[in-house]
DNA sequence: CATATCTTGACCTTTATTGTTGACAAACCA
DNA sequence: TGGTTTGTCAACAATAAAGGTCAAGATATG
């Protein structure tokens, strides 16, 4: 119950592109230097991201990476989603429907509120 | 970022003996054949249970488990610690101080509190 | 075309989860 | 007393997930 490296690193990653002029594009290993992240991971790392239209990247000479988005717009969780995947937490959440004891399971109830806070304190 | 399927079993469990009249001994094995774990797992599952005095365990003839505390005073968040240890969410949030970046990191904050604010959710 | 840079997928290592097993301790009963 | 039932505990094994590397390929620049 703890988010990956991978989402850490992500999440610095992003605040370290929020910290420069929009469209100003950064050199992947000035974002590795500054975030103690191999170059490798990093490369894997931002991958989602940009699956998600948080980040964009330019290749070749010159090329790097840049926000997307206003930072303001965008929330550690997606993030977390970019990264991790959907949210659920809780395994009989993750297909509504799954499973058979919602009917009678006090608990179910309960865990959907848990998701739901959770997820509407990180879109914040 | 989803609770372990220990945690799952072991809420299964305490929602099982909170159905028994207070005091009631139930047996393992009518624990396993209700909530479809095997016993000798469950019986993992159970001891951190015991160890935070949230269960009750009696052996020899006539053994089993059960509660003690009333339902209403066992929270998912108690079940959750117990099995999985005291929830962060973010490593930077493991041990105070550790995470050098608390100071200046906009997002240090953010974090603390969505992991408050969950904590105050499961305590519910 | 040569170079810089990102992309992709396969691969490897380490760690955590999910169980199982067997020796042991305590309660009960005859 | 001693056997039976049941929980306790620590070690072990299998599997899955996380964490990380690498090399071949694609694309932009000059």
């Amino acid at each position: 119950m703890i988010i990956t490296r991978a989402t850490e690193y992500a999440i610095r990653a992003v605040l370290f592109l929020s910290k420069h002029p929009k469209g100003e594009i950064v050199l992947k290993k000035d974002i590795c230097r500054t975030q103690q992240v191999t170059p490798a991971f990093l490369t894997k790392i931002l991958q989602p991201l940009i699956k998600n239209g948080i980040v964009g990247s330019q290749r070749g000479v010159g090329g790097g990476f840049f926000l997307l988005k206003e930072p303001a717009d965008i929330s550690l969780l997606d993030i977390v989603e970019a990264e991790e995947g959907q949210l659920f937490l809780n395994h009989c959440l993750v297909r509504e429907g799954t499973c058979d004891r919602d009917i009678f399971c006090p608990v179910h109830g309960a865990w959907k509120q848990v998701r739901d806070d959770f997820v509407a304190t990180l879109k914040k």
